[in-house]
DNA sequence: GAAGGTTTGTAATTGTGAGCACAAACCCTT
DNA sequence: AAGGGTTTGTGCTCACAATTACAAACCTTC
């Protein structure tokens, strides 16, 4: 069975959720109310989830850690996953320095910049190495994500060797529609691109009419 | 007539394309090529700017010059947008020093920050206001956009306190899922998401089989 | 243990966006 | 000026995702 992209899209969300009423020590939780603390319809979150099995219990709702567990199982969130930055400029540092990646699985484990003062640098427990030996260093110890934050006129000579080097997930900050071969999975983070449209609804609007864009 | 929203979240790949192909001297570009360019079919292409007028020429395509001004204007970026920016943290710092937002026309004109060893700081030309003054700075010198760069557990205390401020478009890039009610635009910039959606598919490909996800 | 009140899972429907295909329009060459 | 070669704009079709709606299943209370 294929399983629809926006279906996928939406999971996280779901865990995010779930992980905040664990804490909170919440046992079961309904569509109705997930739906609610998410801005999603509860029928869409149950059709979601219908996709790969029978999680709920009728009249009571979802376990809480169960559902939690079986999204992570899904999602493959039960285990770690290596992360190799390339670029190390204001942005690579932001990247790196970011908390909100290691709670999740997600350990960056190597740091790439061209700039030869960056080069030797320890940072976060990390050496940055030299853009030339990118290649090498993930031959031999390869990482199952490439994080891109290099300049826009370098980033598509860069995925092209992340995907030399076998890597299938890439996540871009650099702002060009990239292409990358089919079996790689590309994600591109666009503030730009997002203000843009953004810019759209405020000329348009006169103030306060019109629904809120969709994020 | 009402424009779907998907429809809207193109244009700005349009511009940019646009502005490259204008910077290398191209006077006319077809669909076809342009697609190709972005990874979108052409039929696509021409059926979104037709929701907006008819700017091509059979048999010739479109003027580069006078679609991207068609685009600007469309789109609100024939103007500057001031916006300011809440949490100067690591992110707060990359957004800041960030060179891809003025050419654009989109101006950071305000930085808030809680932390007394922050707020005074210049950067980039700014200074840090406290963070207990946003409201009154705001409601003295109004901006049209707000960027969310503080901790999860503020940030939708932040937003609604934009909201009062009457910002009515919002770049988050908190990890929550924030509401914001309607005539108030919010886009979120989430990069773990995006890192756990390619996580099911990295877990689910045995090795370059099924297609890539949509970015 | 029966009844009332919930909530799930899903079949069926509705809504919407993407792709196809072609007539109309344009350029260029001869 | 006529003909061949392109490319646009758009009606139509198709595919797919969101919503609706309801039977089945579960809990709780009396």
């Amino acid at each position: 069975m294929e399983i629809p992209p926006v279906v996928i899209d939406r999971l996280p969300l779901y865990t995010r959720a779930l992980s905040t009423l664990e804490e909170e020590g919440r046992e079961v939780v309904s569509s109705q109310e997930l739906g609610t603390l998410l801005g999603v319809t509860p029928a869409q979150i149950r059709k979601d989830l219908s996709y790969f099995g029978r999680f709920g219990k009728q009249g009571r709702g979802y376990n809480v850690r169960k559902l939690l567990d079986e999204l992570h199982h899904i999602l493959g969130l039960d285990r770690q996953w290596r992360m190799a930055v390339i670029g190390v400029g204001k942005l690579g540092l932001a990247i790196l320095g970011y908390e909100g990646f290691g709670p999740q699985g997600f350990r960056i484990v190597e740091a790439f910049d061209a700039d030869p003062k960056r080069i030797g640098q320890r940072i976060e427990n990390l050496t940055i190495r030299a853009a030339n030996d990118l290649e090498k260093t993930l031959l031999k110890n390869p990482v199952d994500v490439g994080i891109v934050a290099v300049p826009a006129g370098i980033a598509q000579n860069v995925i092209d060797t992340l995907v030399k080097c076998g890597v299938r997930a890439i996540l871009s900050y650099a702002p060009i529609p990239a292409r990358v071969p089919p079996g790689v999975y590309l994600k591109r983070i666009e503030p730009v691109l997002a203000l843009q449209s953004m810019a759209y609804y405020l000329k348009n609007s006169p103030r306060s009419t019109a629904a809120a864009a969709r994020s």
